[in-house]
RNA sequence: GACUCAGUAGCUCAGCUGGUAGAGCACAUCCCUUUUAAGGAUGGGGUCCAGGGUUCGAAACCCUGCUGAGUCACCA
């Protein structure tokens, strides 16, 4: 009867669970299962000596079975990989009583149960490596059918690859598509590798607050929450710059974090709304300095990952060799228009926005011009990593003025692939400078721009005590995690990207229908006629639901007595 | 937010000009003791995303909505 809802293939596996549980088999063991081997070390490590791994424990999911009357094969998938696994009925079941295979192999076990075997390697004619099961434990039984993805030499069939389902149910696309679990890794590599980099120069990995009472750091719009205790408004971060440069004034030489930020815009193949930062602040260095360290940061994790400084990535080959090329935002702009606007004022840069067709509206001050006429000219064709330097001063309210350009600060971004990997400034420490920034900023926040940052006093009252001269980076990790595994779509790169809420039927429960004088029998048959709730029921025409309602009781052989069209009748009114 | 494309069995997909649902894998029953996208035989499985409309008749055509993807816009 709770059957109802299930597919064909879901009730053959609830059966089956009730049958190993009848005899005396439990689908989820409370055991430890200890392996002794994963599939690759046997892979690896097995010799065609006759001594070699007699006795192997191995434990993981069942993924394909290949059953020819009283031997079979299957597949075994561990965290590593696959095995194959031989199945023999006598050598399984050695007296007279051949269920263990019969039965309990070959009908009560199905794609996806996880299965713990025992046996011993050999090859097979065909020259694979497999086991020959002796014993075999089910760990847990799965209920629900895995999509079937099938290969051979390399070539995939059927691919599990409706990108929603793969998001939204990421172990199955874990579970099914090898490549994915790789993908992970190699982001799991790229943090480690990373944080060694930064640990061996002795730099302090530190954590600071994502609820913060005022956003700052990067012109983003916020997630907003409430504190009830203390009947507070908190922001999720959009960053921690702030916090980080607060640990420069306490004293710390270096300090890093890899960060969850929060961002409350619009979601693209490049934007999560929860995405990872590494930012990192370093006392008495500038951002020239800071270059060399990015270059040779980004240059590691490619070898580390890769055993190259060379990496695919969609049609191009990034080479992150260092030095890479490196234009202020002036050349890069005269490099690619043969427009040089280093000593133009706002009205040229007007005239030139309009010429190289750059949308451009009434607002836009000096900086934003230059920006946008870079974003849109320049910013797409740097395949190669690439620094660009010395941004308009109006666009970086929390970076040092540049050192010989007025109106410049000393600020750069790292440019891979047409994208923006990383963004690093030398620290403003002047806290009269950076007060008028944030006043300037305040400016912009009336004039209707809600990106504007907010002035945090705190922050301000940190740098008046004297901050070091900081060189700041912050590097986004999901972007690089992109370059580096080759990957599309930021989504490819998060385990559990931001998606919307699946519609949800709604269910009215059982007393509900009950208090209709339904019996609770036919409460679900009800329900799989398709009236979820009491109040589409009450919409329904009682003959074609006493047809409908007979009709299922036959049809999945439920074996009630039907309801006379009269009794129907009354529930329905 | 705008535009384009898509949504059919557990999965991958067909389904023509509108005539009432198909394949492969998976599943079930049977055969098969070294197979490997195993094979052979037989069979079951569907809210054709949802709701309206047009029509004698809609999976298909029209409208609205939902979800996803892509492009653009916004945004680092």
């Amino acid at each position: 009867m709770a059957f109802l809802d299930l597919s064909e293939q879901e009730i053959v596996r609830r059966k089956a669970l009730e049958e190993l549980q009848k005899r005396g088999i439990n689908p989820y063991p409370a055991d430890r299962y200890d392996v002794s081997h994963t599939s690759a070390e046997i892979k690896e490590g097995y010799t065609d000596e006759e001594s070699a791994m007699k006795d192997v424990t191995v434990a993981g999911r069942l993924m394909s079975r290949r059953i020819m009357g009283k031997a079979s094969f299957a597949e075994l998938q561990d965290e590593q990989g696959r095995i194959q696994l031989y199945f023999n009925r006598d050598e399984i079941c050695e007296g007279e009583d051949k269920s263990l295979y019969n039965d309990v192999f070959k009908k009560l076990l199905d794609i996806g149960d996880i299965i713990g075997i025992k046996g011993n390697v050999f090859k097979t004619r065909m020259g694979e490596i497999s086991i020959n099961v002796r014993e075999f434990v089910v760990l847990s039984k799965s209920l629900r059918p895995l999509p079937i993805v099938k290969e051979k030499d390399g070539q995939t069939y059927d691919a599990f690859s409706d990108p929603e389902q793969r998001y939204r149910q990421r172990y199955l696309d874990l579970i099914v598509n090898a490549p994915v679990r790789n993908v992970f890794r190699k982001r799991a590599k790229l943090v480690q590798s990373i944080r060694q980099f930064l640990t061996d120069k002795e730099y302090l990995e530190v954590e600071t607050p994502i609820l913060q009472p005022i956003y700052g750091g990067a012109a983003a719009r916020p997630f907003k929450t409430h504190h009830n205790k203390l009947d507070q408004t908190l922001y999720l971060r959009i960053a921690n710059e702030l916090y980080l440069k607060k640990l420069i004034v306490g004293g710390y030489d270096g300090v890093f974090e890899f960060a969850k930020d929060f961002r409350n815009e619009g979601m693209s193949r490049f934007h999560n709304p929860e995405f990872t930062q590494m930012e990192l602040y370093v006392a008495y260095k500038d951002y020239n300095w800071m270059m060399e360290l990015v270059e040779e940061m980004v240059e590691r994790v490619a070898l580390k990952l890769h055993g190259s400084t060379k990496v695919q990535v969609g049609e191009h080959e990034i080479d992150f060799k260092r030095p890479w090329k490196r234009y202020t935002m002036f050349e890069a702009i005269e490099h690619f228009t043969g427009i040089d606007i280093s000593k133009m004022d706002e009205a040229a840069l007007t005239e030139t926005a309009k010429k190289l067709e750059v949308e451009i509206d009434d607002s836009m001050g000096k900086g934003k011009l230059i920006d946008e006429i870079f974003g849109e000219t320049c910013e797409a064709k740097l395949i190669q990593p690439t620094f660009i330097t010395d941004y308009p001063v109006e666009m970086s309210p929390l970076a040092k003025k540049h050192r010989t350009h007025d109106g410049l600060v000393e600020r750069f971004e790292g440019i891979v692939n047409g994208k923006e990997i990383c963004n690093a400034y030398s620290e403003l420490n002047d806290p009269v400078d950076q007060r008028q920034r944030f006043e300037e900023q305040l400016l912009l926040a009336k004039r209707g721009d809600d990106e504007a940052m907010m002035l945090d006093e705190d922050f301000l009252k940190a740098i008046e005590y004297g901050m070091p001269p900081t060189a700041g980076l912050g590097i986004g990790i999901d972007r690089l995690a992109m370059i580096m595994t080759n990957s599309n779509s930021i989504q490819d790169v998060l385990f559990f990207p931001q998606m919307r809420p699946e519609k949800k039927v709604l269910i009215d429960p059982v007393e509900l229908y009950t208090e209709l004088g339904i019996p609770a029998e036919w409460v679900p048959i009800v329900q799989k006629a398709g009236f979820t709730t009491v109040n589409e029921l009450k919409q329904a025409n009682p003959n074609k639901l006493h047809q409908q309602l007979c009709g299922l009781n036959k049809k999945h052989k439920i074996g009630l007595q039907n309801p006379t069209q009269e009794e129907v009748k009354v529930w329905v009114e």
